[in-house]
DNA sequence: CATTTAATGCGACTTTGTTGCAATAATAAA
DNA sequence: TTTATTATTGCAACAAAGTCGCATTAAATG
Protein backbone atom coordinates (compact mmCIF):
# COMPACT_ATOMS: atom_id res chain seq x y z
CA UNK A 1 0.00 0.00 0.00
CA UNK A 2 1.96 3.00 -1.12
CA UNK A 3 0.92 5.87 -0.40
CA UNK A 4 0.01 8.78 -3.17
CA UNK A 5 0.37 12.36 -2.94
CA UNK A 6 -3.07 13.81 -3.43
CA UNK A 7 -3.96 17.76 -2.94
CA UNK A 8 -5.89 17.27 -0.06
CA UNK A 9 -2.94 15.38 1.61
CA UNK A 10 -0.35 18.12 0.78
CA UNK A 11 -2.85 20.48 2.34
CA UNK A 12 -3.67 18.90 5.65
CA UNK A 13 -0.18 17.83 6.20
CA UNK A 14 0.64 21.41 5.63
CA UNK A 15 -1.86 22.44 7.98
CA UNK A 16 -0.30 20.51 10.74
CA UNK A 17 3.22 20.93 10.31
CA UNK A 18 2.01 25.16 10.65
CA UNK A 19 -0.05 24.50 13.46
CA UNK A 20 1.74 25.06 17.09
CA UNK A 21 -1.03 22.81 18.66
CA UNK A 22 -2.92 19.85 18.17
CA UNK A 23 -6.33 20.48 15.62
CA UNK A 24 -9.25 18.08 15.75
CA UNK A 25 -10.53 17.08 12.81
CA UNK A 26 -13.50 20.55 12.34
CA UNK A 27 -10.65 22.45 12.76
CA UNK A 28 -8.90 21.11 9.84
CA UNK A 29 -11.83 21.45 7.71
CA UNK A 30 -12.38 25.10 8.69
CA UNK A 31 -8.82 26.03 7.81
CA UNK A 32 -9.12 24.00 4.39
CA UNK A 33 -9.89 26.49 1.15
CA UNK A 34 -11.24 23.76 -0.88
CA UNK A 35 -14.15 21.51 0.32
CA UNK A 36 -13.07 18.40 1.57
CA UNK A 37 -15.46 15.83 2.96
CA UNK A 38 -14.67 14.97 6.34
CA UNK A 39 -14.63 11.06 5.63
CA UNK A 40 -11.77 12.09 3.53
CA UNK A 41 -10.25 14.04 5.95
CA UNK A 42 -10.77 11.52 8.83
CA UNK A 43 -8.91 8.85 6.58
CA UNK A 44 -5.90 11.06 5.78
CA UNK A 45 -5.13 12.27 9.20
CA UNK A 46 -5.70 8.18 10.31
CA UNK A 47 -2.96 7.46 7.20
CA UNK A 48 -0.94 9.96 9.01
CA UNK A 49 -0.96 8.13 12.20
CA UNK A 50 -0.37 5.39 11.22
CA UNK A 51 2.69 6.56 9.31
CA UNK A 52 4.21 8.25 12.17
CA UNK A 53 3.35 11.80 11.35
CA UNK A 54 1.54 13.11 13.25
CA UNK A 55 0.00 11.59 17.08
CA UNK A 56 -3.52 11.47 17.99
CA UNK A 57 -4.89 12.74 21.60
CA UNK A 58 -8.45 12.23 22.67
CA UNK A 59 -9.53 15.46 24.25
CA UNK A 60 -11.48 14.84 27.93
CA UNK A 61 -13.90 16.31 25.14
CA UNK A 62 -13.87 13.10 23.48
CA UNK A 63 -12.87 14.81 20.55
CA UNK A 64 -9.54 13.50 18.44
CA UNK A 65 -6.69 15.86 18.35
CA UNK A 66 -3.49 15.54 15.72
CA UNK A 67 -0.86 17.03 16.28
CA UNK A 68 2.56 17.14 14.16
CA UNK A 69 5.36 14.80 15.35
CA UNK A 70 8.25 16.65 16.44
CA UNK A 71 10.49 14.25 18.98
CA UNK A 72 8.90 11.11 17.70
CA UNK A 73 11.29 8.95 16.47
CA UNK A 74 11.68 7.48 12.94
CA UNK A 75 9.18 4.31 13.62
CA UNK A 76 8.04 4.67 16.81
CA UNK A 77 5.64 7.67 18.19
CA UNK A 78 7.30 9.23 21.45
CA UNK A 79 4.64 11.24 22.55
CA UNK A 80 4.91 10.39 26.60
CA UNK A 81 3.92 14.24 27.28
CA UNK A 82 1.02 16.04 28.66
CA UNK A 83 -1.66 18.06 26.72
CA UNK A 84 -3.63 21.17 27.72
CA UNK A 85 -6.32 21.78 26.33
CA UNK A 86 -8.21 24.97 26.92
CA UNK A 87 -11.73 25.34 27.54
CA UNK A 88 -12.35 28.66 26.61
CA UNK A 89 -10.75 29.15 23.07
CA UNK A 90 -10.67 25.02 22.49
CA UNK A 91 -6.74 25.33 21.56
CA UNK A 92 -4.80 22.02 21.91
CA UNK A 93 -1.30 22.07 23.35
CA UNK A 94 1.40 19.42 24.00
CA UNK A 95 3.30 20.39 27.28
CA UNK A 96 7.03 19.99 27.93
CA UNK A 97 7.34 17.76 31.02
CA UNK A 98 7.53 14.09 30.10
CA UNK A 99 6.01 11.48 31.74
CA UNK A 100 7.06 8.06 32.99
CA UNK A 101 5.11 5.17 34.21
CA UNK A 102 5.50 2.48 35.37
CA UNK A 103 2.93 -0.45 35.01
CA UNK A 104 1.73 -3.28 36.91
CA UNK A 105 3.58 -6.46 36.08
CA UNK A 106 2.07 -8.46 33.06
CA UNK A 107 0.49 -5.50 31.73
CA UNK A 108 1.41 -4.27 28.19
CA UNK A 109 1.50 -0.56 26.81
CA UNK A 110 0.13 0.43 24.15
CA UNK A 111 -0.59 4.26 24.12
CA UNK A 112 -0.84 6.93 26.60
CA UNK A 113 -3.29 9.50 26.64
CA UNK A 114 -3.23 12.15 28.93
CA UNK A 115 -4.53 16.18 28.98
CA UNK A 116 -5.04 18.40 31.26
CA UNK A 117 -8.04 20.81 30.25
CA UNK A 118 -8.33 24.36 32.33
CA UNK A 119 -7.52 28.18 30.94
CA UNK A 120 -4.60 28.90 28.92
CA UNK A 121 -2.82 32.33 29.34
CA UNK A 122 -4.13 33.86 26.13
CA UNK A 123 -7.23 33.41 27.84
CA UNK A 124 -7.14 34.44 31.76
CA UNK B 1 -32.23 21.05 44.63
CA UNK B 2 -32.60 18.73 46.90
CA UNK B 3 -31.40 15.00 45.48
CA UNK B 4 -34.20 12.45 46.29
CA UNK B 5 -33.87 8.71 46.57
CA UNK B 6 -35.11 6.27 43.95
CA UNK B 7 -34.79 3.03 42.91
CA UNK B 8 -32.72 3.74 39.58
CA UNK B 9 -30.04 5.82 41.38
CA UNK B 10 -29.66 3.23 44.28
CA UNK B 11 -28.73 0.48 41.85
CA UNK B 12 -26.44 2.57 39.85
CA UNK B 13 -25.21 3.77 43.57
CA UNK B 14 -24.49 0.09 44.58
CA UNK B 15 -23.32 -0.95 40.94
CA UNK B 16 -20.54 1.65 40.98
CA UNK B 17 -19.34 1.22 44.31
CA UNK B 18 -18.64 -2.71 44.10
CA UNK B 19 -17.17 -2.57 40.95
CA UNK B 20 -13.49 -2.76 41.29
CA UNK B 21 -13.05 -0.90 37.69
CA UNK B 22 -14.47 2.39 36.18
CA UNK B 23 -17.40 1.63 34.20
CA UNK B 24 -19.30 3.25 30.87
CA UNK B 25 -22.94 3.97 30.60
CA UNK B 26 -23.04 0.65 28.43
CA UNK B 27 -21.53 -1.63 31.19
CA UNK B 28 -24.01 -0.05 33.74
CA UNK B 29 -26.38 -0.66 31.59
CA UNK B 30 -25.93 -4.17 31.19
CA UNK B 31 -25.60 -4.36 34.82
CA UNK B 32 -28.97 -3.41 35.84
CA UNK B 33 -31.42 -5.63 35.87
CA UNK B 34 -34.23 -3.42 35.60
CA UNK B 35 -34.66 -1.66 32.40
CA UNK B 36 -33.79 1.96 32.78
CA UNK B 37 -33.68 4.74 30.06
CA UNK B 38 -29.82 5.78 28.93
CA UNK B 39 -30.56 9.01 28.82
CA UNK B 40 -31.82 8.62 32.87
CA UNK B 41 -28.10 6.57 33.27
CA UNK B 42 -26.13 9.62 31.97
CA UNK B 43 -28.50 11.77 34.10
CA UNK B 44 -27.82 9.79 37.36
CA UNK B 45 -23.95 9.61 36.41
CA UNK B 46 -23.32 13.48 35.99
CA UNK B 47 -25.38 14.02 39.14
CA UNK B 48 -23.19 11.35 41.42
CA UNK B 49 -20.42 13.56 39.43
CA UNK B 50 -21.38 17.01 40.73
CA UNK B 51 -21.64 15.58 43.85
CA UNK B 52 -18.15 14.16 44.03
CA UNK B 53 -19.33 10.88 44.55
CA UNK B 54 -18.11 9.16 41.54
CA UNK B 55 -15.26 10.68 39.01
CA UNK B 56 -15.03 10.41 35.35
CA UNK B 57 -12.27 9.92 33.03
CA UNK B 58 -12.81 9.60 29.28
CA UNK B 59 -10.80 6.93 27.12
CA UNK B 60 -9.10 6.98 24.50
CA UNK B 61 -12.00 5.45 22.91
CA UNK B 62 -13.58 8.74 23.54
CA UNK B 63 -16.20 7.38 26.27
CA UNK B 64 -16.91 8.18 29.28
CA UNK B 65 -16.13 6.36 32.34
CA UNK B 66 -17.14 6.78 35.51
CA UNK B 67 -15.60 4.98 38.92
CA UNK B 68 -16.22 5.46 42.76
CA UNK B 69 -14.45 8.13 44.28
CA UNK B 70 -12.33 6.40 46.84
CA UNK B 71 -9.28 9.02 48.01
CA UNK B 72 -11.62 11.90 46.80
CA UNK B 73 -12.14 14.54 49.55
CA UNK B 74 -15.41 15.31 50.65
CA UNK B 75 -15.44 18.16 48.36
CA UNK B 76 -12.76 18.23 46.03
CA UNK B 77 -12.35 15.40 43.57
CA UNK B 78 -8.08 13.97 44.28
CA UNK B 79 -8.25 11.73 40.97
CA UNK B 80 -4.63 12.39 39.88
CA UNK B 81 -4.19 9.27 39.14
CA UNK B 82 -3.82 7.58 35.95
CA UNK B 83 -5.79 4.97 34.60
CA UNK B 84 -5.46 1.91 33.00
CA UNK B 85 -7.88 0.64 30.19
CA UNK B 86 -7.42 -2.92 28.63
CA UNK B 87 -8.06 -2.97 24.88
CA UNK B 88 -9.11 -6.57 25.10
CA UNK B 89 -11.47 -7.38 28.05
CA UNK B 90 -12.34 -3.29 28.62
CA UNK B 91 -12.14 -2.91 32.20
CA UNK B 92 -10.57 0.67 33.49
CA UNK B 93 -9.43 0.67 36.70
CA UNK B 94 -7.19 3.40 38.16
CA UNK B 95 -3.62 2.97 39.03
CA UNK B 96 -1.90 3.67 41.95
CA UNK B 97 1.26 6.03 40.79
CA UNK B 98 0.49 9.93 41.87
CA UNK B 99 0.41 12.38 39.18
CA UNK B 100 2.09 15.78 40.35
CA UNK B 101 2.09 18.29 37.39
CA UNK B 102 3.52 21.53 36.83
CA UNK B 103 1.25 24.23 34.87
CA UNK B 104 3.15 27.07 32.60
CA UNK B 105 2.50 30.71 34.11
CA UNK B 106 -1.10 31.78 34.06
CA UNK B 107 -2.61 28.51 33.23
CA UNK B 108 -5.34 27.05 35.38
CA UNK B 109 -6.29 23.92 36.15
CA UNK B 110 -9.21 22.30 35.55
CA UNK B 111 -9.29 18.68 34.85
CA UNK B 112 -7.26 16.04 34.55
CA UNK B 113 -7.68 12.75 32.02
CA UNK B 114 -4.80 10.32 32.14
CA UNK B 115 -5.24 7.02 30.64
CA UNK B 116 -2.95 4.15 29.33
CA UNK B 117 -4.31 1.76 27.79
CA UNK B 118 -3.25 -1.77 26.12
CA UNK B 119 -3.45 -5.31 27.79
CA UNK B 120 -4.26 -6.35 31.35
CA UNK B 121 -2.95 -9.25 33.18
CA UNK B 122 -5.75 -11.26 32.89
CA UNK B 123 -5.74 -10.88 29.17
CA UNK B 124 -1.88 -11.55 28.77
C1' DC C 1 -53.62 13.30 52.07
C1' DA C 2 -52.20 17.21 49.28
C1' DT C 3 -48.49 19.87 47.44
C1' DT C 4 -44.13 20.63 45.49
C1' DT C 5 -40.67 19.64 42.41
C1' DA C 6 -36.89 16.23 41.44
C1' DA C 7 -36.47 12.24 38.63
C1' DT C 8 -37.92 9.47 34.77
C1' DG C 9 -39.17 7.81 29.99
C1' DC C 10 -39.69 8.85 25.49
C1' DG C 11 -38.43 10.72 21.31
C1' DA C 12 -35.84 13.66 18.73
C1' DC C 13 -31.59 15.47 17.94
C1' DT C 14 -26.37 16.59 17.63
C1' DT C 15 -21.80 15.39 17.17
C1' DT C 16 -18.08 12.44 16.10
C1' DG C 17 -16.34 9.04 13.55
C1' DT C 18 -16.57 4.94 10.31
C1' DT C 19 -17.68 2.15 6.16
C1' DG C 20 -19.30 0.39 1.48
C1' DC C 21 -19.25 1.50 -3.09
C1' DA C 22 -18.72 3.63 -7.42
C1' DA C 23 -16.01 7.24 -9.57
C1' DT C 24 -11.60 9.64 -9.89
C1' DA C 25 -6.87 10.26 -10.35
C1' DA C 26 -1.83 9.31 -8.97
C1' DT C 27 1.74 6.23 -10.06
C1' DA C 28 4.03 2.49 -12.44
C1' DA C 29 4.52 -0.07 -16.59
C1' DA C 30 4.44 -0.53 -21.56
C1' DT D 1 2.83 9.36 -24.22
C1' DT D 2 -0.52 5.99 -23.44
C1' DT D 3 -2.32 2.27 -20.67
C1' DA D 4 -3.05 -0.37 -16.62
C1' DT D 5 -3.19 -0.63 -11.72
C1' DT D 6 -4.98 0.57 -7.48
C1' DA D 7 -4.87 4.27 -3.82
C1' DT D 8 -7.80 8.00 -2.89
C1' DT D 9 -11.98 10.49 -2.92
C1' DG D 10 -17.01 11.84 -2.47
C1' DC D 11 -21.29 10.51 -1.30
C1' DA D 12 -24.56 8.45 1.37
C1' DA D 13 -25.69 5.71 4.93
C1' DC D 14 -24.76 4.26 9.30
C1' DA D 15 -23.38 3.61 14.33
C1' DA D 16 -22.36 5.06 18.82
C1' DA D 17 -22.25 8.37 22.50
C1' DG D 18 -24.37 11.76 24.72
C1' DT D 19 -27.82 15.65 25.40
C1' DC D 20 -32.30 17.98 25.74
C1' DG D 21 -37.30 19.30 25.87
C1' DC D 22 -41.45 17.91 27.60
C1' DA D 23 -45.11 15.48 29.63
C1' DT D 24 -45.59 12.10 33.30
C1' DT D 25 -44.38 9.89 37.60
C1' DA D 26 -43.23 9.66 42.16
C1' DA D 27 -40.14 11.14 46.27
C1' DA D 28 -40.16 14.25 50.11
C1' DT D 29 -42.31 17.50 53.10
C1' DG D 30 -45.91 19.55 55.87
Amino acid sequence: MKRRKTESTNKIYSILKKSKSALSHDMIQEKMSSDVDRATIYRVLNRFCEDKIVHKVTGDDGKQYFAFCINCQEKKHKHNHFHFRCTSCGKVECLESEIKITLPNDYVFQNLNAIISGICSSCT
